[in-house]
DNA sequence: TAATATTCGATAGTATTACTATTATATTTG
DNA sequence: CAAATATAATAGTAATACTATCGAATATTA
């Protein structure tokens, strides 16, 4: 519970900022717009300056928070794991039986997701949309191997280690767990992209949602 | 049949590219280097006057075949699931058991790539891997919704809908076929990448191969 | 309250990227 | 051999992704 609440708080890495985002108006509109306008313009389109302009900021002022816009993308992925790190810890709390839990746990990644008053600077539905749409981009670079090693990806890490022990402790022998936990998290992400973009390519919709389809796949695979 | 050959000739879509690199030498030159290039710098750091002065080229001339880098992924991408296609109909056509059919089709995918010397220009092994690291970000853009309506992701969707087809016949009530399908082609590039980058977060390594993640999945789904 | 530190905005400047346009030259083909 | 086509060379533009400097406003502290 402790390493949660630091997620929560002060969980995200150092390194990913120049200046602590949370500790400045400033920083806080940088966080709230910065998301309002990758997800408007995506991310390859996004631009301090762009963001400079959309808040009656400076340019350099947003420097000063972040290297990069690369770097604020990881800072508001990160912010994302940790938010839905804490939704899951929250509702799998009580649970006691394995099987249970990981159901539950399954539908909180599949869930939609819906609006959390408790950080009012930060909209966790569009936020959901942008780690749909541009998560994959943070780490499919050249400059990953370093991030990781310098803690960059860590909570999401963290969470896929928690679905892992899950599955392992609902089916001790599975040969897979990881893999599994890594296909459930990556996996319901795409498929809700894919709802959106190639809807020929799923049998997700309205009436069968991507948690029954991820249901469905894990608990017969711990058959 | 005569899709496939289609594909594997003359099957990129013809909007992909301003002139057609196989006409040429320096097309093809363009195609072969690029795919070094791109997988030593990554398709950030890459643009075509690097390009250019690796070929011994100018930036301009490649203008001429492709508007932009862009335009350049989308093609290298459609050949490459134009080959695994090429590969999977080569492969399976004279296997009459749906089940066999279906697993064969599985280690298609998530074999790893050999060389081919059939297309002598082109690198599969190394192609194999910008896809692993690149390909996404192919789709992940802003234009995609138009881009997917010229065509240009046609071949990737029929690969799709090919292994859709296959886990139908194998068992024609299981509820979530397309789905299933786009987990076995993103899921299996995903566990390499995974193997490479995050091996904490699979379990699949020289013993444990995705192929074998992915049959005991699959067939366990649709038992 | 004065001194000091911090923050931010404004401006300017650089190297690189992602192209486009033009012209000259080489090569192919009819 | 002429005409068409392909390529190379050069130049140029707008935007991007920053960095540096400086001064004004604001907050902190002595």
């Amino acid at each position: 519970m402790e390493r949660l609440f630091k997620s929560i708080k002060i969980g995200i890495n150092e390194k990913i900022y120049l200046k602590d985002p949370e500790s400045s108006d400033l920083g806080k509109r940088i966080l709230e717009y910065s998301i309002n306008l990758i997800d408007e313009i995506g991310f390859e389109n996004f631009t301090f300056r762009k963001l400079g302009s959309l808040i009656g900021s400076n340019e350099s002022s947003i420097y000063r928070y972040f290297e990069n816009k690369h770097k604020l993308l990881l800072y508001l992925s990160s912010w994302y794991w940790g938010w839905l790190e804490y939704q899951l810890v929250f509702a799998t709390n009580g649970i006691q039986d394995p099987s249970e839990k990981l159901k539950k746990t399954i539908e909180i990644f599949t869930r939609k997701t819906e609006v959390d008053s408790s950080f009012t600077h930060i909209n966790e539905v569009v936020l959901n949309r942008i780690v749909i749409n541009e998560y994959s981009k943070s780490y499919l670079t050249k400059e990953m191997d370093q991030e990781n090693k310098d803690g960059y990806f860590e909570i999401y890490k963290r969470l896929i280690e928690r679905i892992t022990q899950m599955i392992v402790k609902v089916n001790g022998d599975y040969k897979y767990p990881s893999s599994l936990a890594s296909t459930i998290l990556e996996g319901s992400f795409h498929q809700y992209f894919l709802q959106e973009h190639f809807p020929s390519l799923t049998d997700c919709n309205k009436d069968n949602t991507p948690s029954q389809y991820f249901i469905d796949l894990v608990f017969k695979s711990l058959k």
